[in-house]
DNA sequence: CCGAATCCAACTTGATACTG
DNA sequence: CAGTATCAAGTTGGATTCGG
């Protein structure tokens, strides 16, 4: 997603919409938040790859993979491999990482609260037309 | 997207995770969140589909109207049409979308303290390898 | 065990043209 | 003005295979 929002000319972009993009591009994927919130639970915050692909449940190595990159590369998560037979990586959840929490956690009450009356209008509204 | 998280045999979802992605799935898409801001900054958050249209800037009548669409089936904008010549049709925010903005900021807010050290980790990601 | 590479299906978005 | 219809293009994610 490359919209440049601040420079519409057609109007001024809100500031405190116009750089929220790149944030919801690296949550929205499929998977990032639910690496990020395994992570979270485990203890240290930190788990070997194969581990975390059992966490997640149902992600493929490629996007396991892509998703921690991409995490990585956001400096959410670190990433340890060990010079081992067999070889062994860990990623763990960094400051940054554990911050990013708090406001999802808002987010997700918010959700918890207004679901289901979301859910009923969706209902309503599939309904009649 | 259809991951049905909550029957993971390899393990316990994370209950704050799970319902989560269908909001984020009506977030994440390219210009619900635009929207939801325009609506926020007009006056009586209401605004005519193509004022807002121009206010959104960049977005086609097509992805509005798919857009618009998406947060009336959530109760999220309200759709009054006025039998005029020509044509008027009106969105509106309701409550439950001014609510939404709250939750919305607060991750705004880590973003805008955390998008340049994001930033700066990027490059450094990038450079190097 | 971890993950890179390749191929492919599905979904999302944009451009364009047309209508009440 | 406010859509709808159709088609083209880009992006994403999954399956599979292979390598260190």
């Amino acid at each position: 997603m490359n919209i440049d929002v601040s420079i519409d000319a057609a109007g001024p972009i809100a500031p405190e919409i116009c750089p929220v993009r790149p944030l919801l591009d690296r949550m929205a994927d499929k998977w990032s938040l639910l690496v990020i919130a395994r992570l979270a639970e485990a203890s240290g915050n930190r788990l070997r790859f194969s581990k975390l692909m059992r966490a997640v449940g149902g992600v493929s190595q490629r996007m396991l993979t892509t998703t921690l990159r991409n995490l990585e590369r956001d400096g959410l998560v670190t990433r340890e491999v060990f010079a081992e037979v067999p070889p062994r990586v860990e990623y763990e959840l960094t400051e940054r990482g554990k911050s990013f929490l708090i406001p999802v956690r808002t987010l997700i009450g918010w959700l918890e609260a207004n679901w289901p009356d979301i859910q009923r209008s969706r209902e309503l509204y599939d309904q009649n037309d």
